[in-house]
RNA sequence: GCCGAUGUAGCUCAGCCGGUAGAGCAACUGAUUCGUAAUCAGUAGGUCAGGAGUUCAAAUCUCCUCAUCGGCUCCA
């Protein structure tokens, strides 16, 4: 027998003997690794613990608590519940089954349809599969008798999937336990004795490798954790998130609704909502001129020669809205630059004009499919805080740079984390390759100068252009774009935009397309979800609530109401014959920063005291320290 | 758009195998005048999403449409 060198996860170094399993290696370092450990890394390489070591090697052990581990026992779970299912119904096709964020899922071929009994069904299946303790054991088999075998099974996406393998691949990784076989990369845990807790969560439809062209498979989702406890707190996790959701907070707080009968994807912004709305607007506004944006506005419609010239008609049609006026086809505006464009045209520009940066707040209308719509984060009519910057090509990196800086502060005031990508070129698109490059170029060097993480998210630019995409996450860890920088050498040539260079010569300006917050709508979404309907004092529709104890102090209740009116606070009253518990309580519901109880005590002293909505009393105090209170908050954003 | 589920009072939900609707909260009215998360009593409120069909009879069964929810695809 050979003797090998193992680099043990604490650097220290073991002679061992050829052959032995990474479990047996491990086992024999520590005792108490070997019992949470799903899996090891040798060599950087993703292994079983039964994996046999032949050569010296370093060693990791993967926790069933890391990421790789929980991901290993997810995806072993997944592959029980496919188990199970080809256990319970005659004719299932399995496809693939990964491991994902929060869980897992697993995609069926199937000619009935899964309910919400048969997943109990299958759960319990799987718990007699988990109390079986199979162990999942690997083998490599050629690729021809993978195919063979999966073949006699039925299992056509198998065969499909191995198929698809790049001709190098001449062996394939099978798992098996029990009398369930997968083709697999694994690694998986042990045993199916190992899972500890799992839930199905629900079906969904999805399509065959992910394009709508394909079949449409059963999706069973599901999550899994390393211990009950785990498990049971995720799951109160996810009730608490359905707490936040903004459609439910959105009713419950009186700020917008949507009406079938008025049309899907149509927001109605109630007052509070349209106040929340227009705060944000106004802080807009100020920000941009703040910034060196001059304020424009265009019309809704637009001529179609115009959605010709620039491209949308050709290549975002099946977003768009027309409408004939007089014989003439107009399209309703799904984009903002087409104005813009003309107030740039409007006259010669010289280079030392440049750059022009036209902000507008524009509604735009665009078709969603009906299936994807969703509350205020995926509508039919929005608003961007949009803008084009026409500059010189030697500016673009400094505007760029500015604009990632505006978000920058923007997320840092609204209290977001959020993440980057850099979105290519994608199949259907227009301009030349050279601009192309150079556009993506430019976005890529000034995210690099402003040192921003982010990734490259191949093909998904928007058709005229390469962009910047600044996403957030909701409660739900869905990401959401918001901010966005397109960098667009088309439009500028499709309009013919010119401007007088030093050498009294013409150039071409380039165009960036850029929004902070997107859409006025989806960030007020996600804004809501973010705190839980508990807007920061500087955005609460209503700061502040002025309640009396009894009818005899109204009068002063209305002198304080309408010394706050004067101050710009945004108060209401509740002057209502209710106790002072059932008014607090309503307005501690309507989440309202500052509750001001009006009693004797208050009437006598000439002074109101303030209650925050966190429970916490401030005391007396007068009702010009209280308004001071509450500017010095907006001022600082809080 | 696709797959699945759902649609009953303002909200949350009950309503079995078909016999023309019910609760709690909210609302309204009255009484109560009260100090930091729910005072008591009474009243009103529904073409059961819309349409068609089956039936003596439909919230309930069938079909179509619309919308919502969970996903997929797409996207600010």
């Amino acid at each position: 027998m050979n003797e090998i060198k193992i680099t043990l996860p604490d650097g220290s170094v073991s002679v061992e003997q050829a052959g032995k399993s990474v479990k047996e290696i491990i086992s024999s370092w520590n005792e108490e690794a070997a019992k949470t450990a799903v899996a090891a890394r040798v060599n950087d390489a993703l292994v079983d613990l039964s994996y046999p070591i032949e050569k010296d090697s370093s060693i990791d052990v993967i926790d069933v608590a890391s990421e790789d581990g929980l991901s290993a026992l997810r995806h072993s779970i997944s592959h029980v519940m496919a188990q199970a299912v080809q256990d319970l119904f005659d004719g299932v096709k399995v496809t693939i089954g990964p491991s994902i964020e929060d869980g897992f899922y697993y995609d069926f071929e199937y000619e009935n349809t899964f309910t919400p009994e048969d997943l109990d069904r299958i759960e319990k299946r799987m718990a007699d599969i988990v109390a079986a303790d199979h162990p999942f054991e690997r083998r490599e088999v050629s690729r021809q008798d993978a195919v063979k075998l999966f073949e006699e099974k039925g299992e056509t996406y198998k065969v499909e999937l191995i198929n698809d393998l790049p001709q190098e691949v001449k062996t394939v990784s099978l798992y098996t336990q029990g009398d369930f076989i997968d083709l697999c990369r694994g690694p998986h845990i042990p045993s199916t004795g190992m899972i500890k807790a799992f839930k199905l969560l629900n079906v969904a439809g999805a399509y065959w490798r992910g394009d709508e062209r394909n079949k449409m498979l059963q999706r069973i989702y599901g999550t899994g954790f390393a211990t009950r406890e785990e498990l049971a707190d995720y799951l109160i996790m996810i009730e608490e998130a359905k707490k936040r959701d903004h459609r439910r907070l959105g009713r419950e707080l009186d700020l917008f609704q949507v009406n079938d009968e008025l049309g899907a994807g149509l927001i109605i912004f109630h007052p509070k909502g349209a106040l929340l709305r227009t705060i944000i607007e106004d802080w807009e506004r100020k920000e941009h001129l703040k910034r060196g944006y001059d304020i424009v506005l265009g019309p809704q419609i637009l001529k179609g020669d115009l959605w010709k010239k620039s491209g949308h008609f050709d290549h975002y049609r099946e977003n768009m809205y027309f409408t004939e006026v007089e014989d003439q086809l107009y399209g309703i505006k799904p984009m903002n630059c087409l104005s813009h464009m003309l107030i740039y045209k409007s006259r010669i520009r010289s280079y030392r004009d440049l750059p022009l940066r036209y902000f507008e707040l524009g509604t735009v209308h665009r078709h969603e499919k009906t299936g994807v719509l969703h509350g205020l984060l995926r509508v039919r009519q929005f608003t961007q805080d949009d803008a084009h910057i026409l500059c010189t090509p030697e500016q673009l990196n400094d505007e760029i740079r500015a604009i990632a800086e505006f978000v920058d502060d923007a997320m840092k005031i609204f209290g977001f984390e959020y993440e980057v990508e850099l979105s290519t070129r994608p199949e259907k698109s227009i301009g030349s390759d050279e601009d192309w490059n150079l556009a993506t170029s430019a976005l890529e060097h000034a995210l690099k100068d402003t040192d921003m993480v982010y990734e490259i998210n191949e093909g998904d630019g928007a058709f005229y252009g390469p962009k910047i995409d600044f996403k957030l996450k909701d409660v739900l860890k869905r990401k959401w774009q918001c901010a966005t920088i397109q960098c667009d050498f088309t439009l500028p040539e499709r309009f013919d935009l010119h401007y007088v260079g030093p050498d009294g010569e013409r150039h071409r300006p380039v165009m960036l397309h850029r929004v902070i917050l997107g859409s006025i709508e989806r960030f007020i979404g996600v804004l809501i979800e973010q705190y839980a309907g508990a807007f920061p004092v500087w955005l609460s529709p209503v700061q502040a609530v002025v309640l009396t104890v009894t009818d005899n102090h109204i009068p002063y209740g209305e002198e304080v109401y309408r010394q706050l009116m004067d101050a710009d606070i945004r108060v209401q009253r509740d002057f209502r014959n209710e106790k002072l518990g059932y008014k607090i309580r309503e307005s501690q519901i309507q989440k309202v920063p500052y509750m001001l109880v009006i009693g004797d005590k208050e009437v006598d002293a000439k002074t109101v005291a303030p209650r925050q909505r966190d429970g916490q009393n401030l005391g007396p105090m007068g009702v010009e320290a209280f308004v001071s209170m509450v500017r010095d908050k907006c001022e600082k954003f809080e």
